[in-house]
RNA sequence: GGGCGAGUAGCUCAACGGGAGAGCACCCGGUUUACACCCGGGAGGCCGCAGGUUCAACCCCUGCCUCGCCCA
């Protein structure tokens, strides 16, 4: 029974936070194994402990809700696996520096005490990210939720590294990787972000061993010429082939060194002539191997000049290229320098400039993996939402190199390999060793690095599951389903999960994978807290009051498939909050209105539909097969489009104003209010439940309000289209109501009658509308404020002094006696008239063209031959209607 | 340098190869008993440029321009 009101004013704020610890408590979120349920399952992507909800998290996180809210009402046992990554390089960064406030080093704080610290930071800080996600109403399923350094998930990221181990894809080896200076540690190539900047080119003279000119070389890294070991050139380079095999004396390491040819030189780029640092550049390094040439290194880890380099020992590499520069300058070996664009990469987490070096590092062999996991892509096992997706991650799997796995931190799992300290041997194990396999000595040293924290996130789908054990968990929900993500880390992270999850389970970790655009300001700018560019999602749900809901629906209705930007601002979270009072106050009307209403008894029986019941039903029933299909295709923005126009421009724009009418007390008979309570009640309390995976919590508390079956919205079942709701005859009908009702507003405004002046309609319209515009004729007085109404039969004579309309089904004529203007009613209807015209006269050009109507579908020209006849139709009618006019004179 | 994407109303975005739309902003009018976070009306567009395919192009093809992203 309807006998709850709401109040006046929706607040989200009271009223979203009560919401969620309702549904928390009612444990709605968890999933258990249930043999006899469908699973679905979402995989959350794992924010950073160190994190803080920003607006990526809010609209990839709300699409997730959006899904597993759908599922779940559609009966799917619906998992959506939360948890946070460790975080190693960020997180250290941040205790790091938190300990340095205490004047400590990480070395002088010891590895294990640092940890401790660390845990100590993680329990302070580490759920604030957590109750964020909650605050924005995300319904994950937090029992489950796992920490990546959880001792069982610590126990799968070591078991899939001795796995991969003694398969032979993990091997150490000394190369040049990515060194981040800053942080004292190898990156992955995928870390790296390359930035164009500006840089100098320097022109510098090698002299010739012999005395001679020498040759002259272009660098934009002259403080790594203390290492050079060759300077080499393209074979075919007429300029130096005849120096080939000649030695120039290194400046100022007057270093001895050859001139090589190789086909790698760029015979274009600067002078042609590139020196050769295998230590400090992966080209020279590649080259310099080759040629069988030494390797020089002059940086320290931290990027400083090394203690051998004389008077540069123990300058950083920038301040080192300014004295270097200097130095050869004086020395009158500088020809000049350039001002040179260029990429240079940079460290994803710090931003230091990478430094190209060489160390030693663990690896992981990713080809076979790779290929399965495209093999998976290709054949349409793992879909990409959009597809073009799909070929951005092919093409990285198709070019896979070496993953670099080993980072020179505390903070992580740390790799399971020990040393035998007799006899060098490596074992990797669960557990340290009692004696070394290959020489029995008892003393061995567990390798001190940790491991990639995305190496452990790409066992997200299994490991939290309780992989590497057979768990009932992992039976059933691996694999799962939906995937979505920023594009950001398709490689990092998602390509990953295939590739691992094929490899350690035969199965790929989902069917199917959103990329959702980048939110940016307006203005086509990163969000960023420390540019002041973001959007911050908390403070517009409660620090601007719009809730929760209308943030997620604001993203929601912008995420589509085609771009890949999502330009954001405020305004459009105000937008949504007007739709949530909107939608409020449909609400309220409704409630109110519902009286004696009882659900329970049998719904209104055909007959005592009228067009407007029938229409409004039969949108409805459109809008739940429009809403489930987008939601099947990934089309956020249109599901959330539908919901809106239908709300606001259907139901609330028409149907309750019609609703009105029959809602006056004692003016209608009971059936009739039984009816419209029925389909208003019917129609919100469902439409409410299509919007809620969009907006969970408002739909809740109105539904809550409203008769009601079960405990909550997000249990209750996903609506489907009630059989032989569609009602083309009546959407038929309705359309015409609306376009008379329209015209003559339309009227009124150009004419300046008062809108709430009553003014007497003159209506004539073909046999069979007359007929439904006679049903509609209480509806049609109060919705275009006429009285009274006066239906003509055709060929009656026009009312004299009137302005008039012409309507495909009807056409509207309105009284003004003397106060007409005639020459303005001519103008205005003159100008219909012409524009009536033209476009006839182009649809008749067509239509007589044997082009058209000899190779255009038939049901093509049938329809433009209609349109064709309805526009003579309404020319013949303005015609006549001028006609009539000029007699008036 | 290679790849991908976008250029439609002032802004943000829609639009089966067959009559260019929405929201916001703007202008005019409104104390209609759900809502002024509202209601009604209106104005505003060589659909980036140039070719081509087609009976027909915002939509397909080619080239160019501008912007963004990714990879090297």
């Amino acid at each position: 029974m309807a006998t709850k009101t709401l109040p006046t004013t929706y607040d989200p704020r009271q009223v979203e936070m009560a919401r969620y610890k309702t549904w928390m408590a009612a444990g709605y979120f968890h999933a258990g194994v249930d043999p006899s349920r469908q699973p679905f399952v979402i995989m959350l992507p794992l924010p950073n402990v160190t994190g803080e909800l920003h607006i990526g998290h809010a609209s990839t996180f709300s699409i997730q809700d959006v899904l597993i809210r759908w599922r779940r009402m559609q009966g799917r046992n619906a998992l959506w696996q939360p948890g946070t990554d460790h975080a190693g390089i960020a997180t250290q960064n941040v205790v790091e520096r938190e300990i340095a406030k205490d004047g400590l080093t990480l070395q002088e704080l010891g590895r294990e005490k640092f940890e401790q610290r660390v845990w100590q930071w993680k329990d302070q800080y580490g759920n604030i990210i957590v109750e964020q996600l909650k605050r924005m109403g995300f319904s994950c399923d937090w029992d489950r939720f796992v920490f990546t350094l959880d001792p069982s998930y610590s126990d799968a990221v070591i078991e899939a590294f001795v796995r991969l181990f003694n398969e032979g894809l993990i091997y150490r080896g000394k190369r040049m990787v990515n060194w981040c200076p800053r942080d004292g540690s190898a990156i992955s190539d995928l870390e790296v972000e390359y930035e164009e900047v500006e840089t100098q080119l320097w022109y510098v003279r090698y002299p010739g061993a012999d005395g001679g000119p020498g040759i002259t070389i272009a660098t934009q890294r002259p403080e790594t010429i203390l290492a050079d070991v060759a300077v080499a050139v393209h074979p075919d380079d007429d300029r130096y082939r005849r120096l080939v095999g000649a030695h120039v004396m290194v400046p100022l390491a007057n270093r001895r060194v050859p001139i090589i040819a190789d086909r790698r030189v760029d015979a274009e780029f600067g002078t042609g002539a590139l020196k050769i640092t295998p230590g400090h550049d992966p080209l020279d390094y590649e080259i310099g191997a080759d040629h069988r040439l030494p390797v020089l290194v002059v940086l320290d880890p931290k990027g400083r000049l090394t203690p051998d380099t004389g008077k540069y020992a123990g300058m950083d590499r920038f301040a080192a290229r300014t004295v270097v520069g200097e130095d050869l300058t004086a020395l009158g070996l500088v020809e000049r320098v350039e001002t040179y664009r260029t990429n240079i990469g940079h460290c994803d987490r710090c931003h230091a400039v990478i430094e190209p070096y060489i160390s030693d590092q663990w690896f992981c062999e990713m080809a076979q993996m790779a290929g399965r996991a495209a093999a998976a892509i290709r054949s349409g096992r793992v879909r990409f939402h959009h597809e073009r997706w799909a070929k951005v991650v092919l093409h990285f799997l198709d070019n896979i190199r070496p993953w670099t796995i080993s980072r020179q931190l505390w903070w992580g799992h740390r790799i399971p390999v020990w040393q035998c300290d007799a006899c060098a041997a490596r074992v990797a194990s669960q557990s340290a060793p009692q004696r070394c396999p290959t020489c029995g000595g008892k003393a061995l040293t567990q390798d001190p690095d940790v491991l990639d924290t995305w190496f452990s996130s790409g066992l997200w789908p299994f490991a939290t599951l309780g992989w590497p054990r057979q768990t009932p968990d992992l039976r059933y929900f691996y694999p799962g389903h939906a995937l979505v993500t920023a594009n950001e880390i398709l490689f990092l992270w998602i390509a990953r999960m295939i590739m691992v999850g094929l490899h350690f389970m035969n199965d790929i970790p989902f069917t199917d994978v959103y990329v959702a655009p980048t939110v940016l300001t307006l203005e086509g700018r990163r969000m960023s807290k420390s540019l002041g560019t973001g959007i911050d999602p908390l403070e517009m749900a409660d620090g601007r009051g719009y809730g929760a809901d209308a943030v997620r629906y604001a993203l929601v209705s912008r995420c589509s498939q085609v771009q890949q930007d999502l330009r954001f601002s405020e305004k459009m979270i105000a937008d949504v909050r007007n739709f949530s009072t909107k939608i409020w106050n449909a609400a309220r009307f409704v409630l109110m209105n519902l009286g004696e209403f009882d659900p329970r008894e049998e719904g209104p029986e055909a007959t005592t539909l009228l067009t407007a019941d029938r229409w409004i039903r039969s949108r409805y029933a459109r809008l739940v097969d429009t809403v489930t299909g987008n939601l099947e295709a990934y089309e956020f923005d249109k599901t959330a489009r539908a919901l809106y126009d239908f709300i606001w421009s259907e139901y609330c724009d028409w149907y309750l104003e019609i609703a009105k009418v029959d809602l006056q007390p004692g003016t209608r008979a009971q059936q009739r209010r039984h009816a419209v309570q029925h389909t208003l009640w019917y129609v919100l309390s469902n439409t409410l439940q299509l919007l809620h995976p969009i907006m969970p919590f408002i739909t809740e508390e109105i539904w809550q309000h409203l008769p009601h079956d079960g405990p909550s919205i997000m249990v209750s079942p996903w609506p489907q289209a009630p059989p032989g709701w569609t009602d083309p005859q009546a959407e038929q009908e309705m359309e015409a109501l609306m376009a008379v009702v329209r015209a003559v507003r339309s009227l009124r405004a150009e004419l300046s009658i008062p809108p709430a002046q009553r003014i007497p309609l003159h209506l004539r319209a073909s046999g069979r509308s007359t007929e439904a515009f006679e049903r509609a004729r209480p509806y049609l007085a109060v919705l275009a404020r006429v009285e009274p109404i006066r239906f003509e039969a055709p060929g009656t004579p026009r009312p004299a002094g009137s302005v008039t309309t012409v309507l495909a089904d009807a056409e509207i004529a309105i009284p003004l006696g003397g106060l007409i203007n005639v020459a303005t009613e001519q103008a205005r209807l003159q100008k219909t008239l012409s524009a009536t015209r033209t476009e006839l006269e182009r649809l008749q050009q067509r239509l007589e063209s044997r082009d058209f109507t000899g190779r255009a579908p038939a049901e093509v020209v049938a329809q433009q031959r209609q349109r064709a006849e309805e526009l003579r139709a309404r020319t013949r009618r303005l015609q006549e209607l001028l006609d009539s006019l000029s007699t008036v004179e």
